[in-house]
DNA sequence: ACATCCCGCCAAGTG
DNA sequence: CACTTGGCGGGATGT
C-alpha cells in the first residue's frame, strides 16, 4: 500500500510542507521506492546535510555503496544526492567538476555521465569543457520545456502515441492479429516511426540562454541519451494525458528499424536507456511512475509532475524580438559550424565552448531571472501555477501584460487602418500563440481517461470560426488565450528560439527506410484515418514481432511510392555537413531527384543561404520549429473550424509543391522532418533567427529547390515546415509574382514573396516580430485581396518595415541575406525588443495563418482523424491507476 | 517469471 | 596514445 500511496502523499506533502529541500528529497525518495522510503530516515539525515555536508553524506554513501543494495545504488537516488549537492537556482554558476562528483558521490564515474546527460537534455548543466559542467539548475527548465513541448507538438508524437495506442488495443482484439496488414498499423507506424528515426536520430535542441556547448553538442553523434530524454520528455508535454507508458515511449523512440527481428532487442535496450532516463527524471521529480491498465493488464508507465506550464516559447508576438534574437540555433552538427555560427567572429577554432562573453551575458540574464524569480528550494513553484511561470520576472510580467492590451487592441481590432487586420481570423491566430502560452490552461486534461477522445473531437469540429472554447486538448487552439498567452512570454529569455539540431541520420542502416517513413507518415495518417481499416494492428506487436517489420516494409512499399519520392525528396536531408557546398549539391539532387537522400535523413533542407550558413542552420533549425508550430497551429485551427477532410486531402499537395515538384508527399515531409528534431539548442542570441524562418518559408514558396540548398546545407535543415506551410497558403496566390526571387528586395525587407509571404508573416508572427500589421499585409496579400490590401506590393515592404516598425529587416551577416543568390534572397530581421513589438505586434496576421492552414489542413485532419478513432481506443485503455496502488 | 536497471566492457571522440 | 564520453547489453536484483 504505502507505496501506491505515495503519489497522492507527496501531493499532499508538498502542499503541506514544500518547505524544505530536503522534504523534497524525501519525497521523492519515498517515490522511488518503498523501502528507500523505509529508509528515509536515514538518507534523510544525509539529505539534510548533503547540501552543507557533501562530503560527510558523500563518504557515507560511498561507504556504504558497496554494501549498498541495488536500489541504494540506483541512478535516481544518486541523482538526488547529486542535486541535492547543488541549488535549483544558483546564482552565479556553479562549476561541476565530473571527478569530483564521482569521488564525493562515490560512483564510477559513468553513472555520473548519465545524470549529466540527462540534466543537460534539460539544460540544468551544459558541458563546458571537458571534466567540467556548469550547472544551471532549473533556471532555464521552464524554458526548456516550453521548447521541448513545442518540438514535440511539431513532431505530432501525440499522433504517434495515439497510433501506437490504437495499434495496441486493436492487437488486443486480436482478431487479425496475425496478419499483417500492414495498412493501418503499419504504415502508421511507419510514418511515425520514420520520421521519428530519421528525425529523431539526433536532434538535440538547445536553449537560448544556455550556451551551446558545441562541444557536447557537435561530436558525437551520440547524444542519443540527451536526445532520448529530450524525446521522453516531449511525449509527456504533448500528450494529453499527462501519462506515458514505457513501452509506448520505447516505440515511438525506436526509430523504426525495419528489421522487427532487432525490434525485440532495441526495444529492451531502449526500455533500459528510458528507466535511466525516468529516474533522473523522478528525481527531478518531474515524473513519477504509475501503472497504467490497459485491457490487457498494467503497464508500467510515468505521470508528468512537472510544471504544466511553459512559458511561452514566444513566438508570438510578445517577445518576439528579443526571444528570437537571443535564442540561437547551432546546429550543424560540425562543430566547425557551431562554433562559426555561434560566433560569427572569427573565433574560430574554439568557439565551441562558447563565447565568454555570451555567456556571460546569457548568464547575468540568467542571475537576473533567478533572483527575481528567486525560487525557493520547494518544490512549490512547480505546481502549475500560473501559466505565468516560475521564471520570468517581473518584468517579464509587465511585458506580457503589454502585449495583452495590445493584442486585445487588435484584436478588438480596432484599427481597421490595416487592411490585413480585417481578418476575424486575426484573433485566430492570436490565439495560437495564446494558446501556446498562456492558455496553457493547462492542458485540459489531466484525465487520463477521456481526453483523448474528447480533446479531439472538440478540436475538430467545433470551432469553427473562432474558437471557442473548447479548449483543445491541444493546447493551442483556443482563441481565448491569446491575450494571455502574451503574458507568459518571457521575454526573450524565455525563449526564444530554439533550435533544433537535426543530425544527419547516422547512418543508421537499419532503416533505410527513412525517408519513407517519414513521408508516409503523414500520409499515412490520412489513409489510416480513411483508409484504415482496421487492420489489425500487426503492428500491434510492435516492437517484437518480426512481422511488424514485415509490415513495415510492405507499408511503405504500398504507401507510396509516392510519399516516399516525396519524403526524400523533401526529407532531403540536411546534413550536418558543414559544407554549404556539398549540402548544397545534396539539396539539389534531392530536390530534383526526389528523393534519395534518404541517407542523410535529414530532414529538412533548408533554406539557409551560404551566409546563414553562419547563423546557421540552427536558425533555420529554429524557423523550423516556429513554422511548425504555426502550421500545427493552423491545422489544429483549421481542423477545428474547417473539414477535416479536406484539409486532409488538399493540404498535401499544396505544400508538396512547393518544395519538389513532383511529389506530393513533400509536404509531410517537411511535416515530418520537422517533427523529428534532435536536440534543442537555443539559440542564444542569433538575431537572424526570425529571418531565417522567414526566409526560409519563403524560399520555399519559391518552390525551387534550390532553396533548398541553400538552406540545407548549413544548418540543415529545417525547411519542411516552411514548404508545408507556403504551398498551401496560396490559394490565393496572388501574387503570384511573388516569386521568391523576385523580391529579393522584399526580402530584404523582410518581406516575402508572395507565396511565402504568408508563411513569413506567420513566422514573424509567431515570433512576435512582426505586428499584425505588417503580417497582415503580407498576408492579405497573398491571400486575399490584392485590392484592398493595402497595397500589397509595394506596401509590403513598406509595410513590413513600419508596421514592423518592430520589424527590423537586416542582414544578419554582413553578406548575407540578399543574396540568397539563386533565388533566395535571404533577409534577416532582427526584431527589435519584445517591447517595441509589443506593442503593435499583437495583431497578427492571422490571414496569412489562416491560409496557411489550409495546407496544414490536411495534417490537422489527419491528426485528427487519426486521433479520433484511436484516441478514444486509447482512452479506454488507459486507466491510470496512479501508481501502484496495491491491492 | 518478469520488471527494473546496475555494471562495466569497449568503442568513439578528444586532446 | 591516453583519457574522456557514453552506447550497449549481460545479467543481477527486486517483486
Amino acid at each position: 500500500m504505502g507505496p501506491l500511496t505515495t503519489p497522492t502523499k507527496r501531493r499532499d506533502v508538498r502542499s503541506v510542507d514544500p518547505w524544505t529541500p530536503t522534504s523534497n528529497l524525501k519525497m521523492l525518495i519515498s517515490a522511488a521506492s518503498p523501502d528507500i522510503r523505509n529508509r528515509e530516515k536515514e538518507l534523510c539525515l544525509d539529505h539534510e546535510g548533503v547540501e552543507s555536508l557533501d562530503a560527510s553524506q558523500e563518504s557515507k554513501l560511498g561507504e556504504d555503496a558497496e554494501k549498498l543494495s541495488r536500489k541504494e545504488k540506483s541512478l535516481g537516488l544518486l541523482c538526488h544526492r547529486f542535486l541535492a549537492r547543488y541549488p535549483d537556482y544558483p546564482g552565479p554558476a556553479h562549476d561541476i567538476c565530473l571527478d569530483d562528483v564521482a569521488t564525493q558521490l562515490n560512483v564510477e564515474r559513468r553513472r555520473i555521465y548519465d545524470i549529466m546527460n540527462v540534466l543537460e537534455s534539460l539544460h540544468m548543466v551544459s558541458r563546458l569543457v571537458k571534466n567540467r559542467y556548469t550547472w544551471h539548475g532549473r533556471s532555464k527548465l521552464a524554458q526548456t520545456l516550453a521548447v521541448l513541448r513545442r518540438a514535440g507538438e511539431g513532431q505530432r508524437y501525440r499522433q504517434q502515441m495515439q497510433h501506437i495506442r490504437q495499434r495496441c488495443a486493436e492487437k488486443e482484439f486480436d482478431f487479425d492479429d496475425g496478419e499483417e496488414k500492414e495498412n493501418d498499423e503499419t504504415l502508421p507506424p511507419a510514418d511515425l516511426e520514420g520520421p521519428e528515426l530519421g528525425q529523431k536520430e539526433m536532434s538535440f535542441v538547445e536553449l537560448p540562454g544556455v550556451e551551446f556547448n558545441a562541444v557536447s553538442v557537435n561530436s558525437r553523434k551520440d547524444k542519443s541519451l540527451r536526445v532520448m530524454s529530450q524525446k521522453f520528455v516531449m511525449l509527456f508535454l504533448v500528450s494529453d494525458p499527462n501519462v506515458v507508458s514505457l513501452e509506448v515511449a520505447a516505440k515511438i523512440l525506436i526509430g523504426e528499424d525495419p528489421a522487427a527481428d532487432q525490434d525485440k532487442n532495441k526495444f529492451k535496450t531502449k526500455v533500459r536507456r528510458l528507466y535511466d532516463i525516468a529516474n533522473v527524471l523522478q528525481s527531478l521529480k518531474l515524473i513519477e511512475k504509475v501503472h497504467v491498465t490497459e485491457e490487457r493488464g498494467r503497464k508500467t508507465a510515468f505521470k508528468w509532475t512537472g510544471p504544466a506550464e511553459l512559458p511561452t516559447i514566444e513566438e508570438p508576438q510578445s517577445c518576439p524580438a528579443a526571444c528570437r534574437q537571443a535564442s540561437r540555433v547551432s546546429e550543424p552538427v560540425t562543430k566547425e559550424t557551431c562554433s562559426k555560427n555561434l560566433f560569427s567572429s572569427p573565433g574560430g577554432k574554439r568557439g565551441f565552448t562558447r563565447h565568454p562573453s555570451l555567456i556571460k551575458m546569457a548568464k547575468s540574464i540568467q542571475e537576473d531571472r533567478r533572483k527575481i524569480n528567486s525560487a525557493p528550494t520547494s518544490p512549490a513553484k512547480s505546481a502549475l501555477g500560473d501559466s505565468s511561470n516560475q521564471d520570468f520576472p517581473s518584468k517579464m510580467a509587465q511585458l506580457a501584460a503589454i502585449c495583452k492590451i495590445k493584442l486585445d487592441q487588435q484584436s478588438s481590432r480596432a484599427k481597421g487602418s490595416r487592411p490585413g487586420s480585417s481578418d476575424p481570423g486575426a484573433n485566430k491566430p492570436e490565439t495560437h500563440r495564446g494558446k501556446a502560452r498562456g492558455q496553457r490552461e493547462e492542458m485540459p486534461v489531466r484525465t487520463p481517461t477521456q481526453e483523448p477522445a474528447a480533446c479531439t473531437t472538440p478540436h475538430l469540429t467545433p470551432r469553427p470560426p473562432q474558437q471557442p472554447a473548447p479548449p483543445s486538448s491541444i493546447s493551442y487552439l483556443p482563441a481565448g488565450g491569446s491575450p494571455l498567452i502574451p503574458v507568459l512570454l518571457p521575454q526573450q529569455h524565455s525563449g526564444g528560439p530554439y533550435a533544433v539540431f537535426l543530425h544527419a541520420l547516422r547512418p543508421n542502416p537499419l532503416s533505410r527506410p527513412k525517408p519513407t517513413s517519414l513521408a508516409v507518415r503523414s500520409m499515412t495518417f490520412e489513409e489510416k484515418t480513411g483508409l484504415s481499416p482496421g487492420p489489425p494492428g500487426p503492428g500491434a506487436p510492435l516492437d517484437l514481432s518480426p512481422s511488424a517489420t514485415k509490415r513495415l516494409s510492405s507499408d511503405t512499399a504500398s504507401d507510396g511510392s509516392p510519399s516516399k519520392a516525396k519524403r526524400v525528396g523533401a526529407a532531403g536531408h540536411q546534413d550536418t555537413s558543414p559544407r554549404q557546398g556539398e549540402a548544397l549539391h545534396v539539396a539539389r539532387l534531392k530536390a530534383r531527384r526526389g528523393g534519395p537522400a534518404s541517407s542523410r535523413p535529414s530532414s529538412r533542407a533548408l533554406h539557409l543561404d551560404p551566409e546563414f550558413v553562419n547563423t546557421p542552420g540552427g536558425a533555420a533549425a529554429v524557423a523550423h520549429q516556429f513554422l511548425e508550430e504555426s502550421v500545427e497551429t493552423f491545422l489544429e485551427t483549421e481542423e477545428r473550424g474547417g473539414s477535416d477532410s479536406e484539409a486532409g486531402l488538399t493540404p498535401v499537395p499544396a505544400r508538396a509543391v512547393p518544395l519538389t515538384p513532383g511529389h506530393l508527399n513533400t509536404g509531410h515531409l517537411n511535416t515530418e522532418t520537422l517533427v523529428p528534431a534532435g536536440y534543442l539548442i537555443p539559440m542564444h542570441s542569433l538575431v537572424g533567427y526570425k529571418d531565417m524562418q522567414v526566409q526560409g518559408g519563403e524560399n520555399k514558396k519559391s518552390t525551387t529547390p534550390t532553396y533548398n540548398i541553400y538552406h540545407t546545407p548549413t544548418a540543415g535543415s529545417r525547411p519542411p515546415h516552411a514548404l508545408e506551410i507556403t504551398p498551401t497558403g496560396l490559394p490565393r496566390p496572388r501574387p503570384a509574382g511573388l516569386s521568391p526571387q523576385t523580391a529579393p528586395a522584399y526580402r530584404a525587407h523582410m518581406q516575402s514573396p508572395g507565396p511565402s509571404p504568408a508563411i513569413f508573416n506567420f513566422t514573424l508572427q509567431n515570433l512576435g516580430l512582426i505586428s499584425a500589421g505588417p503580417g497582415s499585409a503580407g498576408a492579405q496579400q497573398q491571400h486575399q485581396t490584392p485590392e484592398r490590401g493595402p497595397g500589397p506590393g509595394a506596401s509590403p515592404l513598406l509595410g513590413v518595415h513600419q508596421r514592423g516598425g518592430v520589424l527590423f529587416v537586416k542582414p544578419l551577416s554582413s553578406t548575407p541575406l540578399q543574396q540568397a543568390g539563386p533565388g533566395q534572397p535571404l533577409t534577416f530581421i532582427s526584431v527589435q525588443q519584445p517591447m517595441m513589438t509589443t506593442p503593435k505586434g499583437a495583431g497578427q496576421p492571422q490571414h496569412s495563418f489562416f491560409h496557411t492552414p489550409g495546407p496544414l489542413s490536411p495534417l490537422a485532419a489527419m491528426a485528427t482523424h487519426g486521433g479520433h478513432a484511436p484516441a478514444s481506443a486509447t482512452q479506454r485503455k488507459l486507466d491510470v491507476s496512479t501508481q501502484d496502488s496495491p491491492p
